[in-house]
DNA sequence: AGTGAATTGTAGCATTGGCTACATTTGTGT
DNA sequence: ACACAAATGTAGCCAATGCTACAATTCACT
């Protein structure tokens, strides 16, 4: 496609191409901290696929650098895996603050950042926070320069 | 997963299941609606990717009635595309005038809303609605009740 | 120590969406 | 009418992600 502007379609299938790796290592930070360790089983359950789908997935993690793991041990994130876990969790979680503030009930809330987070940019991540620091609802992160 | 709640990420992947569809139905009725046709070369620009690519999914969804075509001829909307491609133009127009009522620069409104659109459930759209409504901005659409 | 349960790994299947290469059909210009 | 260009269709490749079935390993209980 001519012009400066790249095809938006071309960022959402790079995005799709992250989204997977993303939602795997935030899950592993995640659990990692709440109940100490994280298994196969215990990604399975929680991406709601089969073992084997984490198995192969986990693999591919590990080739690339995000993901650590030996044979029939539980799984943990690299420092490179950790970074990108930080990113994905803060932004996830300013999404999901962002839509509890403009009204999406908690339940919905939570299930539609799963997919938006991911397709969030620079500067829409900045004017949701903009949003949630100017709101007159309290804010969960440390409140920026309110405009 | 138990609990009356669904897996978030079983609707995540529910949402990508439906995502060429709802793309590729809305560009055909815009393109239709702005050119007077739409063929294969012209949605292979659109979408970035090969003709190929195209005519693959062009004849899966018009093995899933939502478009018709002949061969080497250009590609109409059946009346199911067509009801497809109202909702999913409709959902764009408000996640996008959504984004930039909230600030988000025009190109990247337009870039994100691509992606964050198929994971809007329906409060979520609702909320953004009523935003655009009570905000002081302009908005495109017929004002809803004001709260 | 032995047995069975649970967890994890491998094989091979399917689907979707991406591609290049080449074949076929249609359109355009002379 | 003919030749060439452009558009479209087909074949076959790849990658990613989903699965079932079965094999291998580890864990827990007796």
């Amino acid at each position: 496609m001519s012009g400066s502007s790249e095809n938006p379609f071309r960022k959402v299938r790079a995005d799709h191409a992250q989204e997977t790796a993303e939602d795997y290592v935030e899950a592993v930070s995640d659990m990692v901290h709440r109940i100490g360790e994280c298994r196969v089983r215990d990604l399975a359950a929680h991406m709601g696929v089969s073992h084997v789908t984490v198995s192969r997935i986990v693999s591919r993690l590990q080739e690339e650098g995000l993901i650590e793991t030996e044979p029939y041990r539980p799984v943990r994130l690299t420092p490179t895996g950790e970074k990108l876990a930080a990113m994905s969790r803060r932004r996830h979680e300013i999404v999901e603050q962002f839509l509890l503030a403009i009204g999406v009930p908690a339940e919905d809330a939570a299930r539609d950042t799963e997919g938006i987070e991911h397709h969030v940019g620079e500067s829409t991540l900045a004017a949701m926070e903009n949003f949630l620091s100017s709101s007159h609802r309290p804010a969960p992160t440390t409140p920026e320069a309110i405009e």
